[in-house]
DNA sequence: ATTTAATATTGTAATATTACGATAAACGAT
DNA sequence: ATCGTTTATCGTAATATTACAATATTAAAT
């Protein structure tokens, strides 16, 4: 016990959840928003923008890229982030399956 | 340390990560959907959806009733659950903001 | 009142996450 | 080669999550 039990569930349903773990925390969600208003910048711009010590925006990072949500390029000594649109619209299409049947259901309740 | 900084993000970050935070485990997307098709049902019904223990998916709604993108009301000795559309067109809403920024980025990247 | 059924809660073990200091690795500049 | 800059990794403490057995709670049924 205590392991997520992914066995069980689809591909899909696996995919969405690792997705949206990724992205849910404040500090990734701020990475993410960062990113999208500078394009790109280099690991030490974040640090600057952040509340947060360096190793842990180095860890936030990790698991942004893990995720595919981002990308991370080697520029000399310095690396360079940005977004990795793809991931986004992926995720863009699986919760739209999601918010149309939503919007579908016409019961609200018990 | 251990505990998120919830203090140095805005609001709109916090309340966005604890949205995600309650979606990112493919069993509580997995109840969402089962909810989706079902429309309304017991809590009994969703235990035996799921490869889990009872007192597992009495948690994981417990979760989901947190982030109120459910609704349980009491039905007798029975618990009638529901998917909460508003806290789902809020989600919507501020994953759009994102997926729009994402869209209108010109720059793949460095 | 007792029994049965449906959920929730408590307690707890296993695991994962969050955060950061210390340190390492990699590169450019001197 | 040495030094400064930038980033990643290691180690570790604090906390949170996941899962379930055991138990409690609640309400209907008998």
């Amino acid at each position: 016990m205590g392991a997520t039990k992914t066995d069980h569930f689809t591909d899909k349903q696996n995919e969405l959840a690792i997705i949206l773990k990724a992205l849910a925390h404040p500090a990734r969600i701020a990475i993410v928003e960062y990113l999208l208003t500078v394009n790109t910048c280099i690991c030490g711009d974040i640090v600057n923008e952040l509340p947060l010590a360096q190793p842990t925006v180095s860890q936030h990072l990790k698991e942004l890229k893990n995720a595919e949500l981002i990308q991370g390029n080697i520029e000399g000594n310095a690396v360079c982030y940005c977004i990795n649109p793809k991931t986004f619209k992926k995720l863009e299409k699986l919760m739209d399956v999601l918010f149309k049947s939503i919007k579908k259901q016409k019961t609200t309740c018990c």
